[in-house]
DNA sequence: CAACGATACTTACCTTTAGTAAGTACGTAC
DNA sequence: GTACGTACTTACTAAAGGTAAGTATCGTTG
């Protein structure tokens, strides 16, 4: 690969415009163009354990092991890994006691909250939704088998 | 692995119930709960460039190459793997003109709108909250290189 | 009093998914 | 007539995700 440079590179997007600084440039995040850090922060809080684990953080505080008894299925490993990222970006909040056994605590920082706010938001719609989502989708399958 | 089921499982979430269909356990989806559908809507939705595409689309029609050029860093693969997805669950149509070369456009069911709106929601949030993120990503870096 | 399970992780290994590059069939522009 | 654009699909490879086991220490249970 060629080394551009250990951030990501300037050159992409809506033309080169000039080699404005990177955090300039990228001030308000743009989604739409590669390369844009925001592009990552998307990437963490809608991975497919991380919208869970806002929701499940949303308002509350809760350990480790309770994480990984709400969401069903995380492994712990998953579950760790999400945890780090989000807490790299800011938004969950790590307090760890010092006793043995280990007893740590989770929660969301205000910016977490916020966060936790807006994916609150496809979670519940796609929960309420569901049922016409179902029949959305046979609807297609059924259509598909149709045209042979 | 045990041969369970074709579908996914009816063993699951809060205790054993009873054995009441599949459908009827899962008609409000819940999230939290292993095995339900409403799992993989929530993937198919919050796929790296599910999001993205959802966005693009939203009030507008847009042509495969369109999409392709908007959504900066997509490969043909995923853009075309990810819309089908999508078209399968209903919120994308998909409208095939029989020329050549070949046109084909693009654009939300209802349903795809309304997911649409509430993805927005959190793209639209990250691209506006960006600097308090990156501000909030270097304090805690920092504070991880002062604890050593 | 010695296994057993719970705590919060990490590591090695394997499988699944995503990304890259090229191919397809045909038409238009240069 | 060579190159490019259209909307894909297919093979290959790189990265991500999932599984299972290990760690150190304590409380409970038999």
């Amino acid at each position: 690969m060629a080394a551009v440079s250990d951030k990501k590179s300037v050159s992409d997007s809506s033309t080169v415009e000039d080699n404005a600084s990177f955090t300039e440039r990228f001030r308000r995040g743009d989604l739409f163009s590669d390369k844009c850090p925001s592009r990552d922060v998307l990437k963490h809080i809608t991975s497919r354990w991380g919208v869970l684990i806002l929701v499940a953080l949303q308002g509350n505080t809760l350990r480790f092991s309770d994480l990984r008894r709400k969401i069903k299925g995380v492994s712990e490993k998953m579950l760790a890994q999400t945890l780090q990222s989000l807490e790299s970006d800011g938004f969950v909040l790590r307090h760890s006691y010092p006793v043995v056994p280990p007893h740590v605590e989770y929660s969301l920082s205000t910016l977490g909250e916020e966060a936790a706010e807006q994916v609150a938001g496809i979670a519940n719609w796609i929960e309420e939704k569901m049922p016409q989502i179902s029949e959305a989708q046979r609807l297609v399958a059924e259509k598909r088998a149709a045209e042979e």
